[in-house]
DNA sequence: CCGGTGCCTTGACGTTGATCATGATGGGCG
DNA sequence: CGCCCATCATGATCAACGTCAAGGCACCGG
């Protein structure tokens, strides 16, 4: 019985880098050995299921390395990307929070390794230590912000617009290279994803990605994008702002 | 100098119907002797604003009695309503947390009252008593929740269904009558903000409640409203379901 | 080398809802 | 009572997107 008891290195939560930049931060030492040990580290291939929605949610989970997209399904099949998660991200905290089943489900974009936390300990850390609660105050109230704002664009803005805003919000993350204006990124999601971020069919993506091109705003090749003009993309985005 | 400091009736947070079903409810004697000290009631007539888009947050609104729009406007002025607030609900708290201007603009849509409570004050509240936290962390959670739920429907139903669905959704708070599958609603709002709920123009909900009436799912006269059968309504949201 | 499979593109077509314009309705107020 | 104003209804038209169908292209296993 050696040392080694998850898969290959080990992986505890006081080194975790992950967890810095996560609502744990705000624990404490004698804490985050309450974390370690009740944590169960995972390894996930991409398109594997975290959880459903419709899952009962028993805990939360902690995003410490990968890419992971958040599912949403209506009863007719109709799905939509609410997002993408990233390492330090909590997973599943919002059904855990209002005590409901989850809303979305959760897959793996990448080789991801995720922790599982259960509810029981996490209830324990939240009454214990009110600073986490705060600090989930913060991200909560932040993804309602950002879900407001969403829902305004998607009844007001054109397909083309709510792309041209995708692209911006990618490049934030992704843009490789950037001056004056110019910059190229590499797309982390296939057309189908890209589609389902903005609530469109893929055929309507694919026309949306040639008239881009045929106007000259950005280039597509695989994966990969190059807007020389970043003022054009913003400019598809509030169309009367200056003429 | 008698008693009366403000518009005739005083208010007190103790006494405060709307405070026992809000987050304040978890606070102590002492705490709620702050909040009455510090709290500046408002009488407000039915069109006036709150506060604006945009307009730094120096608080949050405690809403005591009457009713609220929040609405969100867009570059190009193209505008909609995120939703309703109720006695209990406290307004602006979203942008509060987070530290930025506001994010949409609260306007009285019936005569209310609503007190402020400046910024200082909460965060020492918030500080002081953590169970306040986690009472808006709850709030927030379920807000959060019901916005996502209704991004997916945003783009993936129809505007007839989206219609239904808020129809629905006012029969909960507004229904008179209900027996049997069949009920009646005042409804709180003019055809123009029953749009902007959805997300259209005020056109195409005109011509939405004449299909409607035209398919004997509902009848409309004036702010009335009569709906023969739920189950109908239900059938509109999820088309597919049982055939 | 071949056939399969998943993803993407393209075209033709229909439907939905926005837009613009015009007229109806009804309530408040002089 | 009649006028004005906001709200609502209706019609005609158009652009945007979804839908259906077909075909290309890369990757994979046999």
């Amino acid at each position: 019985m050696a040392a080694c008891n998850t898969s290959s290195i080990r992986r505890d939560c006081f080194t975790c880098q992950s967890r810095e930049r996560a609502e744990w931060c705000a624990l404490n030492k004698e804490e985050l050995r309450l974390l370690d040990k009740a944590k169960v580290v995972r390894e996930y291939r991409p398109g594997e299921v975290i959880f459903h929605q419709g899952d009962p949610c028993r805990g939360v989970h902690c995003f410490e390395t990968g890419m992971v997209g958040l599912r949403k399904i209506d009863a007719d099949g109709n799905s939509i990307l609410l997002g993408l998660a990233y390492p330090g991200d909590t997973l599943g905290y919002r059904s855990f929070l209002v005590g409901e089943d989850h809303g979305a489900s959760a897959e793996t974009l990448k080789p991801s390794t995720i922790c599982f936390l259960d509810g029981a300990t996490v209830r324990t850390l939240l009454k214990h230590n009110p600073a986490l609660g705060l600090q989930f105050l913060q991200t909560v109230a932040r993804e309602l912000g950002a879900a407001e704002e969403r829902i305004l664009q998607s009844v007001t803005l054109s397909v083309r617009a709510r792309f041209a805003h995708l692209l911006l919000v990618l490049k934030d993350r992704y843009a490789t290279s950037g001056k004056d204006g110019r910059f190229e990124l590499e797309l982390p999601l296939a057309r189908q994803d890209l589609a389902a971020m903005i609530g469109i069919r893929p055929e309507t993506m694919s026309r949306a990605i040639k008239q881009l091109e045929e106007d000259g705003v950005a280039y597509f090749s695989g994966r990969s994008v190059a807007v020389p003009d970043v003022k054009r993309l913003l400019r598809e985005i509030e169309p009367e702002s200056y003429l």
